[in-house]
RNA sequence: CGGGGUGUGGUGUAACGGUAGCAUCCAUGAUUUGGGAUCAUGUAGUCAGAGUUCGAAUCUCUGCACCCCGACCA
């Protein structure tokens, strides 16, 4: 490709500053450009990117005999149905629906495609004999994020390389869920991240029971939280990670009575340490009153009181799990008033009704003397003994938020590290949720019927393209892998006007071409060599041949992007390296 | 959807309620040319609507768009 056929070009300055790194050098070197929140345009350059990322996937999933097909993007209503996610996913607004015109028929625009698939399945698989069955397909997914952002991180609109098994037993889905985590390690090692780790993960609205993440560490660029120990290998996503907590020194004996106190100004934990400066927040225990499933109407809404170590937080997507809602969140103010008599921030166990129920951290098992609310505004009670004054639960959740210098839940020797990361890819194990609802089912050896295992799997291709900008990049600009280059090496004849010149750098743009080799020319003859070398830069070829002082020796110069080291070498010499 | 912010040539910015200015990009010409050249000339703008005012980019209201924080996720 000449430079002068490339449009558009590169927009140096032209792109505005809060945004990550590598957000913001796809935007300028003309790789990507947003039509609309989470729409974005894929150019020339970001097309020829997209579609290297894409051809790996292919190529990973054909070596491993996983086959390729497509799927519709426009999902038939009645297929969604039949697993009950039409209401959850449009009354959540996540899918994008339309209508046939003339018959009225409902259609989603795949945010997934486990419904399709299915019914593929259901169709199609008759016999043990036929399984294990792997289909793969990379295709647009449309997701109607209440929020879009961070450039390719976080779209309505994306492409997925998304893949689905199905196995005649738990045995054979844990077979094609481990294969998939050696495909998804061959992938992300090929399309050149550096640092990609697999992290245990919450399902959210796919389901299932076991889950895990490929997560490219980026600190500037991630959105997740993830927690590792370096003693061991574990690691989570913050939403998913358990931990065990610091203990305080405990208690030897229990206190004589417990006592009501006037605690004025005191809503928070940190309030309480002010007030009571030799009772440690980890002696107080905090009572959270909240809302679970309002989204699906009054009259199906209830109130739950969360009772959880004063120095944790409370993990909402833990709590939704262990409630199996829809969704939780804190109760409003007059809602807690209504519940507990008091204003917010007094809340205790003590005497509280008007809740479905009381679920206790394990962090509060064991702990006796403790501060808690007094269900009476401006009021705690202190050296609280449960079991004595209150009923003692019957057990105990996991429902803090893991943070940094806990300790590792595996090992539990190591103490956890916070990372960020970019979730790049996502594999499910399903079980039977789907093919149940669905009847997937294959004969088995005994000539019955029997579900489907199934598995499903998923890579942001579009996602994963910034991510690999993050992690390979410097403050020029991208330097991108070889395995997904837009072009394996730019030359630059620094005057494109000078005869010499000219003459040596289309003799190695068309040899090398000719050996099939992508390559860029920059053929812009009014442009200073200054300028071409920062345009470079910034696109990030690996490659660089500066062709200059010495193109009359037959002399050019061969530049690596990475490492900046630059070697002089003859026509044929440099021809050869490639 | 809740909270916050911003809307000025293609892009980035400035202007007390009083002449819309600067830079860049683009176009034309000249001189340049190994790390974002110089000069000259030219094209091009106040998000939309209503209101207050002698006078609005500036104040008020409404709408729209975009950005940031939260729930969501590949």
């Amino acid at each position: 490709m000449r430079m002068t056929k490339l449009f558009p070009r590169t927009r140096y300055g032209e792109v505005g500053a809060a945004m990550t790194a590598a957000h913001s050098f796809l935007l300028k070197a003309g790789f990507i450009k947003q039509l609309a929140p989470g729409s974005y345009i894929l150019l020339p350059l970001g097309f020829r990117v997209w579609r290297q990322i894409q051809a790996i996937v292919w190529d990973v999933m054909e070596s491993h005999d996983v086959q390729n097909l497509q799927l519709p993007i426009l999902q038939p209503q009645e297929l969604w149905l039949k697993t009950e996610r039409w209401d959850k996913y449009t009354g959540t607004k996540v899918m994008f629906e339309t209508t046939e015109r003339h018959t009225g028929a409902k259609f989603g625009l795949a945010p997934t495609a486990e419904e399709v698939v299915t019914q593929l399945a259901a169709e199609t698989i008759d016999s043990y004999r036929d399984l294990p069955v792997i289909w793969h397909q990379i295709g647009w997914k449309f997701r109607d994020e209440i929020r879009p952002r961070h450039g390719l991180l976080r779209c309505r609109e994306f492409d997925m390389s998304d893949a689905y098994s199905f196995d005649r037993d738990q045995a054979g889905m844990q077979k094609s869920f481990d294969l998939f985590r050696l495909i998804y390690t061959e992938i992300f090692q090929r399309v050149g991240l550096t640092n990609c780790i697999n992290v245990q993960a919450d399902s959210g609205a796919i389901g299932g029971k076991g889950s895990s993440e490929f997560m490219a560490v980026s600190e500037e660029g991630g959105e997740d939280i993830l927690l590792t120990c370096p003693t061991c290998n574990y690691g989570a996503n913050a939403e998913k990670a358990t931990s065990v907590v610091p203990t305080p020194t405990p208690q030897s004996k229990p206190s004589a009575t417990m006592r009501l106190e006037y605690t004025p100004n005191t809503r928070t934990v940190e309030d309480l340490v002010k007030l009571f400066p030799d009772l440690d927040a980890t002696r107080m225990v905090k009572t959270i009153i909240l809302t679970a499933d309002e989204e699906l109407g009054p009259s199906q809404s209830y109130q739950v009181a969360v009772c959880i170590r004063g120095d944790l937080e409370i993990n909402i997507i833990k709590l939704k799990n262990a409630l199996s809602a829809q969704s939780v969140e804190p109760a409003k103010p007059d809602v807690v008033r209504a519940v507990t008599g008091a204003d917010v921030g007094f809340a205790g166990p003590i005497g509280l009704q008007n809740v479905r129920a009381i679920l206790f951290d394990r962090s509060v098992e064991g702990l006796i003397n403790i501060l808690c609310g007094g269900n009476k505004t401006e009021h705690h009670f202190l050296d609280v003994v449960p079991g004595r004054d209150f009923a003692a639960p019957e057990c105990y959740f996991d429902l803090h938020l893991a943070v940094a210098g806990h300790t590792c839940p595996e090992c539990k020797m190591g103490l956890l590290q916070e990372s960020h990361g970019i979730e790049v890819g996502h594999i499910f194990m399903l079980q039977s949720l789907y093919t149940d609802k669905m009847g997937a089912t294959y004969k088995g050896e005994d000539g019955k019927p029997h579900p489907l295992w199934m598995g499903c799997y998923g890579i942001g291709t579009t996602r994963l393209m910034q991510a690999i900008v993050e992690q390979n990049r410097d403050k020029d600009g991208i330097i991108w892998p070889v395995s997904v280059a837009p072009f394996r090496v730019e030359i630059i004849p620094v005057k494109y006007d000078n005869p010499d010149q000219r003459k040596v750098s289309d003799t190695l743009y068309e040899r090398l071409a000719g050996r099939g080799i992508p390559v860029l020319l920059d053929d812009r003859e009014s442009l200073q060599g200054g300028a071409k070398f920062k345009d470079a830069d910034l696109i990030g070829c690996p490659w660089r041949i500066t062709v200059g002082r010495r193109a009359a020796e037959g002399i050019v110069e061969l530049r690596n992007r990475r490492t900046q080291e630059v070697t002089e070498l003859g026509l044929e010499d440099v021809i050869n390296r490639f």
